[in-house]
DNA sequence: AGGAGGTGTTTAAACGTTTACATCGCAGAT
DNA sequence: ATCTGCGATGTAAACGTTTAAACACCTCCT
């Protein structure tokens, strides 16, 4: 008691449990019983103990608590921004879902920096977070996912669960669950949606080889332009993150170097797209009149800009992630699995058929 | 030990620092202290127990830290919802600020509810966050700043700090740092702007009496009038909430009651102001060639639709809310504190002179 | 030689819960 | 009347850290 005398001679300390006890007349462990409610208790000492704790304002102390072995702990997402509307999408999900299962989320972010992510993963496993969601976008080679292979299953050992969403799997035998959206999917239907509309120079905006969101997305592009019989013009994709201003700089940069080599435009993201479509305006070109564009995600901005697009379903990925995670922790059944969760088009009002077009879809 | 070799029998349990001081041949005191960096220590100990941490791959427990007394905690915010970009934007600010004080950062949504945000302030208090920031629009009576008075004194008394960010202070002697930024001021000024460009009749989307921003924004809004001697018409004043979709009903429900009687809009935020634009164009009015129209928030949709509006300092809000609850605590010096951080126009083009005005700015 | 004054390390007492096990009444069966 | 069983409560041992206080050792001074 040493201690205790010493530092809380400036000021009152908050209420513990004890002093609930003494107050109500009963030992801690009752009132730890009666307030967790699952134990069978005589009503009047409940209701001597109810009234200890509204009295003295009591609430439990989190650590303690989880030091001592209750359940219920937090549940962790990691992203790489949480202004970029895809994360904060995913994150609502994560949040909400947390919420109803009693849970509270705490939250990340990387900057797009893997270093950092390993870091933060880290940190969530100090903070015995019962899962830990991985959101997004990254480069995905054969080291990382080597370490992060191994932070899982350090993660396993302490009870954890790592969840991979909107990522491609680490590998067999990864203790990782996996809730995914088909991006491929999304971008070949997009692109067809070109091309059936007569275009055949198609602008790829945000390229980005190894980050896998990227990848997938060139990749069912390219596909529709094979099964279209459309040649593939490497020159045609460029470079970029994705980002508004990249959208802008991409165009921006495409025009200056000569004009306009393409009738339409596949963006990455619908932020590329916004940041495109401002570069094409300053340049006299209108959406969809001169030139046709897509992007991908449906945000809200796609709905500023009239823009036809690819609708993920974010907040779904999220709930789903939570939900996946913490009934796969109950059963204990593996701790792997994998989820694919389908897209779908908005059409909009930002295509137009190609003047002179041939081949007005078969 | 009972407990714990029946808990056990199942699999390997996490490595606590009993394990690594055991591998590295010292005692937990050493571990603890080489590991929290802030004690002497000779340079051959330091290496073996880095060593082991290293081999064993130990993190610490935080539940136990923050229980044994440890300072660094984590710090919590509290907002609507994490999709709406003004609390993203918050949001971000906190979690970066948080991350370089070396703190991690949980996240609680009401969407809006005062009930859940009290039930999340006391899960906060039961986190043991070290401060708990509140952000944003709320209907802020008497009952209201009574009750979170005594919330914040609870958390004062546990040792953490109340911040209100992006509204107003909850009275004198409360124990909470406020972070505002000045919404009266932008309305004004955004106001001003449209009646220099010669607008009467200025259509204000938006309002909800008793909630702190649209009330502030709304004076703003009316103080302009009254300087520049417009009589003001309650009818233009329409109710509303501060999302998209509003901002769609608003303008699609007074057009389908008769013509346009307004020849300017001043959406109470950005998202609203989206709204009514789509529901303009629907009924073929273009801005800023047939109706002029501001925002508020200087959110990236503002960006998309050139839209006039006030430039708000999200982000820093919340780093500052953050670093001020910090240092507070630190010195310890009073509780209280108040800071008002600025706004300020930004012209893009949603406004047009009002043909055959008389009054282009004296 | 005998402290004094530093280092560096260990010992052990907290921190505020949960929960296995022991205890105590008391009703109903024998 | 005694035993059985059960429901309600109490006792005390964890949980994994931090940290004050004690301790051991070494160097330097007088």
């Amino acid at each position: 008691m040493v201690r205790r005398a010493a530092s809380r001679e400036d000021g009152q300390r908050p209420t513990t449990i004890r002093d609930v006890a003494a107050h109500a007349g009963v030992s801690v462990a009752t009132v730890s019983r009666i307030l967790s409610g699952t134990y069978p208790s005589a009503p009047a000492t409940r209701g001597k103990v109810m009234r200890a704790v509204r009295e003295l304002d009591y609430v439990a102390n989190a650590n303690a608590r989880g030091l001592a072995g209750a359940s219920s702990r937090s549940v962790a997402i990691i992203v790489n921004s949480v202004i970029s509307p895809h994360y904060a999408y995913v994150a609502q999900g994560v949040q909400t879902q947390a919420a109803l299962e009693g849970k509270l989320c705490i939250v990340g972010t990387t900057g797009g920096d893997p270093e950092r992510e390993f870091a933060t993963v880290q940190l969530m496993r100090q903070e015995q977070a019962e899962c830990v969601i991985l959101v997004g976008n990254v480069v995905n080679d054969a080291a990382y996912r080597e370490r992060m292979g191994e932070y899982a299953r350090a993660l396993a050992l302490a009870g954890s669960q790592l969840v991979l969403c909107g990522r491609p799997a680490l590998g067999p035998g990864v203790p990782a669950l996996v809730v995914e959206y088909d991006n491929t999917a999304g971008a070949y239907a997009v692109t067809s949606h070109l091309l059936s509309a007569g275009h055949r120079r198609i602008l790829f905006l945000g390229r980005r080889d190894g980050y896998t969101t990227q990848d997938s997305r060139v990749a069912g592009y390219r596909g529709a332009l094979a099964d279209h019989r459309v040649p593939h013009d490497p020159r045609l994709e460029v470079e970029g993150t994705m980002e508004r201003h990249e959208g802008y700089r991409m165009v921006r940069e495409r025009l200056d170097a000569g004009p306009a080599d393409f009738t339409a435009i596949f963006a990455c993201n619908d932020l590329i797209a916004a940041g495109a479509r401002q570069a094409l305006r300053e340049r006299g070109l209108r959406v969809p009149d001169d030139i046709s564009m897509v992007g991908f995600d449906d945000l809200p901005t796609a709905a500023d800009i009239e823009l036809t697009t690819v609708h993920v379903p974010h907040e779904e990925l999220g709930r789903t992630a939570v939900r996946l995670a913490l009934e796969r922790r109950q059963d204990a059944s593996g701790m792997t699995g994998h989820l694919m969760l389908g897209t779908h088009i908005i059409v909009r009002d930002s295509v137009r058929p190609l003047r002179g077009a041939g081949d007005p879809t078969p």
